[in-house]
DNA sequence: ATAATAAAAGACCTGCATATCTTTTATTAT
DNA sequence: ATAATAAAAGATATGCAGGTCTTTTATTAT
């Protein structure tokens, strides 16, 4: 639904959001290990994040990015805008050419009610919001230490 | 979400339940031209739902697909289970490895009530339930021709 | 038996998302 | 000025879903 890239992308925002200043900027490196994700490849989706503006950027010794208050309540749905598109919000579910009311599919009723909420969720929700969530410990954005504790998790020598 | 393979197979299994007795067969190029769907593709799509006895095939002259009485009553969910897998039902929407109460993302309550509501729509809704809407005239399997009356479509010559 | 038909099977191709590697540019500290 | 740092940019690679083409096998009608 959502592409890796998208994926990356509201993480690394939410890592940024959670963990800089317009004084303390963070590099690349340490976001892509922090969140267990391809440096390199990051590094594009940034750049077309900073490109439209979401994230601010800075080269150079202690360079990296930051982003500020403003970008901060950005909804969720214009990150997904830039990187995906929001083609997927009025598609077919089943592949029609179109999805109309007119010549619905199947499934079109039961689709669209998830589709709409979707949009809602993602259009009423903002980085800060999930910073938040974090920041209160009800969330995580990095995965879970799958060696910690050894809850559920199987454990692998 | 569905894989285009997943959605080829339960348009085309409709299809094919709506078209067919285990008298009169249908073949794959009328499926795949009624469809609108690539016909050697979508045999090797037919091809795995054969195997797996949901739907059946004779070669040779009045040869091609059928499914009986009893594969119509298969719910949605086994065969998204059988052409993707459903891994994807238990998966973090937000990519991390694992989706879990204890470690949630940000968006886990969102994403579960999604999650949940497609599994169960696909776990309840049969083969048969979507011929009936078929039938009764209440959705559409195969495109809207947009040349048709051209009630939303932009024509172009 | 023979020819025709249609699915099954296998080999191959394509495009795109994802990923890596290298070079360039901007910034900062010395 | 020089060197070090870090993002930007570009070129190239990889993997896989999706798609095509060809050959084989089973079935049927003649
Ligand atoms: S027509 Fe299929 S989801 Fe609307
Ligand atoms: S942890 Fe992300 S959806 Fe459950």
């Amino acid at each position: 639904m959502l592409s890796k890239s998208c994926i990356y992308a509201l993480r690394s925002i939410v890592f940024i959001a959670h963990h800089t200043t317009t004084e303390f900027k963070i590099g690349i490196k340490e976001i892509a290990r922090e969140l267990e994700l391809p440096a390199h490849y990051l590094g594009k989706i940034l750049q077309q994040l900073t490109k439209h503006s979401i994230i601010q950027s800075v080269k150079g010794p202690n360079g990296g990015f930051s982003i500020d208050e403003k970008s901060q309540k950005i909804k969720l749905i214009t990150i997904i805008g830039v990187i995906d598109g929001l083609d997927f919000f009025n598609s077919c579910g089943f592949g029609l050419k179109e999805c109309s009311k007119e010549h619905p599919c199947p499934l079109h009723d039961n689709f669209k009610i998830y589709r709409d909420g979707l949009l809602d969720l993602f259009s009423s929700k903002s980085i800060l919001d999930m910073v938040s969530k974090i920041e209160d410990g009800n969330a995580f954005i990095q995965n879970a230490n799958l060696y910690e504790t050894g809850k559920k998790s199987i454990k692998k020598y």
